[in-house]
DNA sequence: CGCCAAGTCCGGGAGC
DNA sequence: TGCTCCCGGACTTGGC
């Protein structure tokens, strides 16, 4: 489940792992990973290319090779480990990026979910996924006044919305269950309908969250690992997500867990006052 | 054994 | 009427 922190934290090692490799040959082990171009065309417009640059745009991972562009998405369990040539392939590796220096960078997901896009820089505009993005939550511009225009026609609950990439990118379902507990917002509050006061505590929970998350290396429930190996530590400071049936953090009140926009979610019924129409309550 | 978990896309349907 | 928005199913497979 990896969602901005998690992502950010694997390009972080990657960057240091690969930047500055050339790509000796790719091999592609499962196709439905490659969505285009064909994966013939895949591996030889990589071959020799040179990886300048690691970077992210919420919870995609961007390979700068020069002309063209990787974009990864690792949706729920894809991972990247870098390994010796000779070392053993692993179940549910379905790429591998070897380098001249006899090391590979492999991509593994169990779940066979992630995607991988190559294009050329100048058609990254067209890329719809990337280009539809909204703000990232540590942008300088996602302030209450961006998401009171953005919200302004949504009557949606506020979780649905802030899982919509399209307003805020990156976060996903642990992150959002996290950022409404800190800001004591009821998840199935009505997006249009939230005050300034109550949008700023989102934007100030959503900061104080990410850049504590990103700073314990993102959170490990299930699988995830950074490129090298290593699982984050934001798991333990998880106040909500996970925790039902403990008791509330805030107030000892037990933390309760329900179903909202077709994902469990976590709520604290003392410290998120529920709306008339809430079905947890 | 059947259900659940995750993120995104897509289709159908609801609502403004 | 036409558009936007919302929700649920599909994808996949391991774990409970």
């Amino acid at each position: 489940m990896p969602e901005l922190p998690e992502v950010e934290t694997v390009r972080r090692s990657l960057e240091t792992l690969t930047v500055g490799r050339r790509i000796d040959r790719v091999d592609v082990r499962l196709l439905r990973i490659v969505r285009r171009p064909n994966p013939v065309e895949f591996m030889a417009r990589m071959q020799g290319a040179r990886i300048e640059a690691v970077s992210r745009r919420g919870k995609y991972l961007l390979f700068d090779l020069g002309h063209d562009v990787l974009i990864v998405h690792l949706r729920m369990e894809g991972r990247f480990g870098f390994y010796a040539a000779a070392d053993p392939i692993l179940m549910h590796t379905h790429v591998i990026f070897h380098f001249k220096e006899d090391m590979d960078l492999r991509y593994q997901d169990v779940r066979q979910f992630g995607t991988m896009d190559l294009l050329a820089k100048s058609d990254l505009e067209k890329f719809i996924p990337l280009s539809s993005l909204g703000l990232e939550p540590l942008d300088a511009h996602f302030t209450s006044a961006y998401l009171k225009e953005k919200l302004r026609t949504r009557r949606a609950p506020i979780k649905a919305v802030l899982l919509d990439q399209s307003v805020v990118a990156g976060l996903g379902n642990i992150y959002v269950d996290e950022i409404l507990f800190a800001a004591q917002i009821h998840p199935e509050r009505m997006a249009s309908k939230l005050s300034m006061k109550d949008l700023t505590r989102i934007v100030d929970a959503s900061v104080e969250v990410i850049q504590h998350a990103i700073q314990l290396g993102g959170s490990s429930i299930k699988s995830y690992v950074n490129g090298y190996g290593q699982p984050g530590s934001f798991q333990y400071a998880l106040r909500v997500y996970g925790r039902q049936g403990q008791a509330c953090l805030r107030c000892g009140s037990t933390i309760y867990k329900g179903r909202v926009a077709g994902r469990g979610t976590h709520v604290c019924l003392s410290c998120q006052k529920a709306p008339r129409a809430a079905t947890i309550r």
